[in-house]
DNA sequence: CTGAAAGCGCTTACAG
DNA sequence: CTGAAAGCGCTTACAG
């Protein structure tokens, strides 16, 4: 690699100033059409880049950090959709990061955004806990997305999972079941145990308060399932994510008998798959991602008081629910 | 926010001078323990952080960038995890974007890391044309993942696309099918045409080269699975992707009449959900991401001549194919 | 528009 | 170890 080309450069070859380079570069209005056509094509002629380091220095970035919990569940590729629209519209550049489902790792990931002085950073449902969180809050503008956290020192976005729990479970009910069991996560956390919250609310309200039967994942599916005193197994189940939902869905099909039904949570892409065609509740993900940007740029202006915001999860019904 | 906490902020704090400061955080031996703990005191106590851009003004970042083609697909994730996994072993630091499918966007992640003066830049399955992707490549170390490109500037890690595609159309014919439909891109990419070079290939060697049918994604599916003159419909299908695969056999199947055997191509995690069971072919993900930061960090370490690595796909049989 | 300068926050080399 | 300094590549303010 040659030595990397810079304004200096660039203003040899125009034969200008490096000062006006730096304002053909910022689209100063007060330069002559000619000037700045020199100037571009010296820039193009010798690809000069700007130095993004030597901008920020000192400076705002125009840059936010997105720290997403995991790459491979496609729940939060929406989300961070509904951010790079909004940051594109609010002339902010976006970088993205992941902690792999590590907390330590993820905590390197936010401090890598905080080195590069990103001016805000959105975490997708962290795995960091809530202190740890809060840590760094107090040092840059952050959002947190799909996990709540009442505090005055963040800005959050969620969507109500007792909510979202209750719906689901609703649905099940209505549809004649009784017997229905909850597939909660395997590490129980804020948007785990709202979920959970609004399935015995639902069966509660049914007068089902004593036949709820909540089983993590990864926990013993089929003896949970036939925990029904001198009843049969269950008939309908409830999954904490559409992953979830399905795994221990195939598991009751794989030891035989009627299939349940199903009803997922995220309405993930392949929930949609004519094969699975899986029921789950929604959540606006993209109106999410682009809520969390809109926050940020709110502190950037100046804004002190915190926002939590709680958004409406939706029923999406589909034929794995009607088994 | 207050004003960021400099070095020099650290130094006075801790009574030494900034030199200090800045060998405590490279870590240098020759700093009294003494002196040294005092140092990170300080640190601790005024939450200093390093400014990046300070730090890579002039200097190699040790930073990659990664562009996704997309996030929502997850084959990419694993791809990543493995360029994360060898990138912190050589104490690399990752930074992630995505074009979204939009080659624009693409061009402008790209740019970003440009901009930032990452060390080195891999692309995973970009949309990038190839002659774009040339143009960058002689800026900055770079590495194609997914997809081929035979050229010196660049580096690529690929899987045998004709080979998995020959692997997929053997294993149905070997199980006695001979109508067997392709659906490959919507949009042909040199990804899409070695798989279906492979495909013709092993229908050819199966004397079977008129009986080749290939239709698009998003294509009349129906028409080309039918086809076949005075015959009946395509009794098995091998899919460019997973998604696709999954999609066309639920074409057939809502279509009625006898479920069709299907191949798909990724062998992504839902794939692997017992209630799809769709065999596919894999590229081994891991390895693919680990050997991209290999070549970048050989290309950082001097190396000028190109390498095309080529890895072999294998078939991981699952119930689909069995239909 | 130019030209000279300061400053952003670091690293590095050097004399002491 | 300290202290003074140069340099990285930009932006910004200012006198002309």
């Amino acid at each position: 690699m040659a030595r990397r080309v810079t304004q200096a450069d660039v203003a040899a070859r125009a034969g200008v100033s490096r000062a006006l380079v730096s304002l053909v570069l910022r689209d100063a209005t007060n330069v002559s059409d000619h000037r700045r056509q020199v100037v571009l094509d010296a820039m193009a002629e010798l690809g000069y880049r700007p130095n993004a380091a030597a901008r920020h220095l000192g400076r705002r970035t125009h840059t936010i950090g997105v720290v997403v919990q995991d790459l491979h569940y496609p729940f939060f590729a929406e989300v961070v959709d509904g951010i790079q629209s909004s940051a594109a519209d609010r002339g902010l550049q976006v970088l993205i990061n992941t902690g792999m489902r590590d907390p330590d790792l993820e905590r390197a990931a936010i401090e890598t955004f905080l080195e590069l002085r990103m001016d805000g950073v959105v975490l997708i449902s962290p795995d960091l806990p809530d202190d740890r969180v809060l840590e760094v809050a107090g040092v840059v503008p952050m959002v947190l997305v799909g996990r709540p956290l009442v505090d005055d020192a963040i800005d959050t976005v969620v969507t109500d999972d007792r909510r979202g729990g209750w719906l689901a479970t609703r649905h099940l009910l209505d549809l004649g079941h009784r017997r229905i069991l909850d597939v909660t996560a395997d590490v129980p956390n804020a948007s785990s145990v709202g979920r959970e919250a609004g399935y015995r609310q639902a069966m509660a309200e049914a007068g089902l308060a004593d036949a709820a039967r909540v089983v993590r994942d990864g926990g013993d599916i089929m003896a949970a399932a036939a925990s029904w005193p001198g009843e049969p197994r269950a008939t309908a189940l409830f999954g904490h994510n559409d992953f979830v939902a399905v795994d221990a869905w195939a598991a009751l099909v794989a030891a035989g008998g009627p299939a349940p039904a199903v009803v997922g949570y995220d309405n993930t892409h392949f929930a949609g798959l004519p094969l699975l065609s899986l029921t789950s509740i929604d959540q606006p993900r993209l109106q999410m991602g682009r809520t969390a940007v809109e926050m940020l740029a709110e502190r950037l202006e100046g804004r002190v008081m915190p926002r939590h915001e709680v958004l409406a999860p939706t029923l999406v019904e589909r034929r794995s629910s009607h088994a």
